[in-house]
DNA sequence: GGTTCGGCTGAACCACGTTCAGGGAGGCGA
DNA sequence: TCGCCTCCCTGAACGTGGTTCAGCCGAACC
């Protein structure tokens, strides 16, 4: 992990299209060079997936809310059953703080999260939920490299 | 948006690296077909881009944390500009309910987000935090296609 | 029945991914 | 100092797969 293959990460993470040919260009290496590079990155399970962002808006789902769950016991995994399978579950986590669950969730509309914070008290354990409704987004992007200080330019 | 869509849309966030065959066969169209409807799906914006997912862990930033972040006037400015530089924030967002901002930060261990908290109340206007240490997570995922109900298959 | 429009097929072309033999630099032991 | 080994690079060759397009079909509308 040197700065090349941060320098590379960051640029697939912005365009996971970008080509070998542009990648090596970018670092100044050959595109098989660029491409062993890439390679082991996945190798090595820093790059875990190529995908695409969807926007939720366009799926239909535009409300957003952070759920804060307190439960009774240690119910951990009838939370996570209930929640694995449901993509409008973005976030689950278990916390230390003011609650044991947090969830992020993303739906339709208001109605829609009432719905599920109902189905939410059905599972066995679940004493109380603050929720906390996201009224305009600034940042939501995954982890990223952090940005290189000292950047070596080519030598002509 | 039909059946169609939302199904190379799912696959495509498997794995974008697929190829336009493997599409055309899983939906039963050419391949000059699917590449048009993903073309379409990228201009209406559904598809935003497409990128790679990148481990957290390998990337040295192992604690996560939410900081709930209360603050006196409306500093919304000043909030973002100290963060939208930083990869180590990956949400950040105006809520209803218990704080004005809530964050989501991903930083090298618990000195470093001791740092981090510090930096935040040097922020004009910022009165208090309060931080959710995540212990575990179960589901960290970006927005996703509901699943389909009445999928329907080709005639033969 | 005619016209238009959107979406599909199938094929052709060529850009790009992928592989590999060869070479050079650096580290290490004799 | 020399030889050896390892790692990583270059550059080119090969074939897969992206991209485009002419032509076709069915639905909708007049």
């Amino acid at each position: 992990m040197d700065a090349i293959d941060r320098t590379l990460i960051g640029l697939l993470q912005e365009d996971a299209g970008r080509t070998y040919a542009d990648l090596a260009a970018a670092v100044s290496l050959s595109t098989g060079a660029v491409h062993e590079r890439v390679r082991k990155l996945r190798q090595r399970g820093v790059i875990v997936r190529t995908t695409v962002d969807l926007d939720a808006k366009s799926l239909g789902r535009p409300v957003l809310a952070f759920i804060l769950v307190e439960t009774e016991g240690w119910i951990t995994k009838a939370v996570h059953r209930a929640s694995i399978e449901d993509p409008r579950v973005e976030d689950l986590h278990t916390v230390a703080g003011e609650a044991n669950f947090l969830m992020k969730v993303r739906v339709e509309d208001p109605a829609e999260l009432q719905r599920f914070l109902r189905s939410l008290y059905d599972v066995e354990g679940v004493r109380r939920t603050r929720t906390l409704m996201v009224l305009d987004t600034y940042v939501d992007r995954r982890p990223g490299v952090l940005p290189v200080s000292g950047e070596s330019s080519p030598p002509d």
